[in-house]
DNA sequence: GAATGATTTGCAATCGATTGCAATAACTAC
DNA sequence: GTAGTTATTGCAATCGATTGCAAATCATTC
């Protein structure tokens, strides 16, 4: 009988606290309370418990514990695309933010959960998966919707948002110094004598109105005074962007630089400037914004605002992660930096 | 004490299964049989609970069922970055199949657990949150670790591949038509009278291998010899890729065209070549591969080869899901495109 | 009206953990 | 040795669903 007893010993494979447990010759409690490293537990046990539970490869089933204890580890984050434009989430600067918010949460055991479809309305996630199942949820972005979001915000799923603090709001907000961006690039434009300079981007959303804000006060700083006619509403998506930036040309408005609210959009104008026959930067000089690695490497190698995009995922999730807990969360803004290349320069 | 009543059943949220049954009169079994549509039950009582159920705007508590079920409803999809050449994420291909695969994903109401940390092994995934805490698992790309994967796929956890079908592999592979790929790009080149094609990429990894045979058959269909000195083992990061590029020119072998694994890869070519002094396409053409939307707009416009991202994403889903019911699932090879753009015309 | 069979519904165990409270064991001091 | 503490451990309820089996209801037929 020996025999066979051990070989079940042997061949049962650890899957429960209770099988750990009896093995252990104590109670699931017991075993419980080992694993979690309550401090009830004698020294002994807790240390026997976890060799046990290691030497057969066993750890807590995490949905189990989870279900118990009514949370969920999840954080959902929503990509908060504009519609107008068809917005596609490939733009480079989404996945970055991406994998460093998935690294961020990694680090705290928490899982992602990733909702990128365009929303009309975010009030419609109210009831949806991503508030029921997940402990917290990352925006990234305001879009248009920052009343929408400040309503989702009164429920008790903490929220956090990537955007750019507008005064009201009962949301908490990371993001860059936007405002200063737009500034630093105007102000850099102007320093290389350019006076006709124009703003590409849709100042519906509330990061790029303070984008122009910053341009705005740039030009108000060199005495330039600014021309409505060289506020261009460019829709992210390129296609659209190239579309509407033709348009423009099409108007024959002198300029002899641009402002650009993303990097993706700077590459779709010097593309179609190029493609229309003008040289960048001689002609035109073009500044973008995000610094993605492409910016880099495009032709010419485009000069951008770059923004802390590592800096930016760790905030979020920690940010999300302090509510959660329950702490009191404060907006943070990160330092953004102007990268000068090729595109603007000589 | 009619009216505490009254205003106890208004104000009591329904939040599980027993409020709705206590609240319609019936057992807890019912209700689950009701919102489950159970053949069981009589269609006026599913009915009626039904109601109930959207009149209090109550669902089922996702997680508590599923961990009834033993089963996550999460699918885990890893990236496969190559780790010599600190392959970063953020190529936007990438990201396309990222949001084509959670599209569909949403679509069957599965949730998507994102993993992305380089591994040197996957096998150390083997007891990892990734394969206990998912149904099941999508790898993008195989990298170098094809043994590993295989061994891997020898589980209980149903795996499918982006990548490419090795012969003996027991996983499940979609793919593009790699092979047809790298030979429409060449043939392109060579019909435009190129005769010193190179090759960009590290074809220790099997999709790319399979570009470079395809690469390989249109020389020999033209019968021009191939050149093993231009066939460049070039990383997929783009700072290191400028650097091995540099490297290449400066051993002087004279090449008038390029194949280049990747969209990525071919733009940190032409922009390297730039800025070596050579014009794209008049010295050297170049044709890329994935059609990210940035190719269309980079300057020269890319040449390239397309995938069918969006397919890919629906199949790949579409199989695990199969698998995970049980199903046998085969390989699926998506058609690939070849895109002319100038960076290879006139 | 009773017997038979087909429909519906309910009981209660179960998934794998956590934790308040009670019970026991181990010390301490007299 | 006993009473009073304090340190450990176990009991059993609980989270919110699902489901095999038994019980109850209904319809049908003789």
């Amino acid at each position: 009988m020996e025999f066979i007893n051990l070989s079940e010993k042997t061949q049962k494979s650890i899957t429960s606290l209770q099988d750990l447990a009896d093995l252990a010759g104590v109670s699931r409690a017991t075993a419980s309370r080992a694993l979690n490293d309550s401090p009830l537990l004698n020294k002994k046990t807790k240390e026997r418990l976890r060799k046990l539970a290691e030497k057969h490869n066993y750890s807590i089933n995490r949905r189990a514990s989870d279900f118990r204890l009514r949370r969920t580890r999840v954080i959902s984050v929503v990509f908060m695309l504009d519609l107008r434009s068809d917005q596609h989430m490939s733009d480079p600067f989404f996945l970055d933010m991406l994998g460093s918010i998935a690294d961020s949460l990694a680090e705290h055991d928490y899982d992602l959960l990733l909702t990128h479809a365009p929303m009309r309305n975010v009030l419609d996630l109210k009831e949806s998966r991503v508030m029921r199942n997940s402990d917290g949820v990352i925006f990234i972005g305001q879009g248009e919707q920052h009343e929408k979001l400040n309503e989702l915000a009164k429920g008790k799923t903490p929220i956090v948002v990537w955007g750019y603090p507008i005064a009201g709001k009962n949301y908490v907000v990371v993001g860059s110094e936007n405002l200063n961006g737009g500034y630093q690039s105007t102000r850099h434009l102007l320093g290389l004598q350019h006076r006709k300079i124009a703003f590409f981007g849709n100042t519906g959303n509330p990061e790029n109105a303070a984008r122009h804000e910053g341009y705005l006060q740039a030009l108000s700083q060199f005495e330039v005074e600014a021309d409505a006619d060289l506020k261009v509403d460019i829709p992210f998506e390129m296609k659209s962007a190239r579309e509407a930036i033709i348009k423009f040309m099409a108007s024959k408005k002198s300029f002899d630089a641009v402002v650009c609210a993303s990097d993706v959009m700077a590459l779709a104008s010097i593309s179609t400037f190029q493609e229309l026959g003008l040289r960048v930067p001689q002609d035109v000089a073009v500044v973008g914004f995000d610094d993605i690695r492409l910016a880099a490497y495009s032709n010419p190698p485009l000069t951008t605002v770059r923004q802390n995009i590592q800096e930016a995922g760790r905030v979020l999730v920690e940010s999300v992660l302090a509510m959660i807990k329950g702490e009191d969360v404060t907006d943070t803004i990160l330092p953004s930096e102007l990268i000068v290349r090729k595109s603007s320069g000589k």
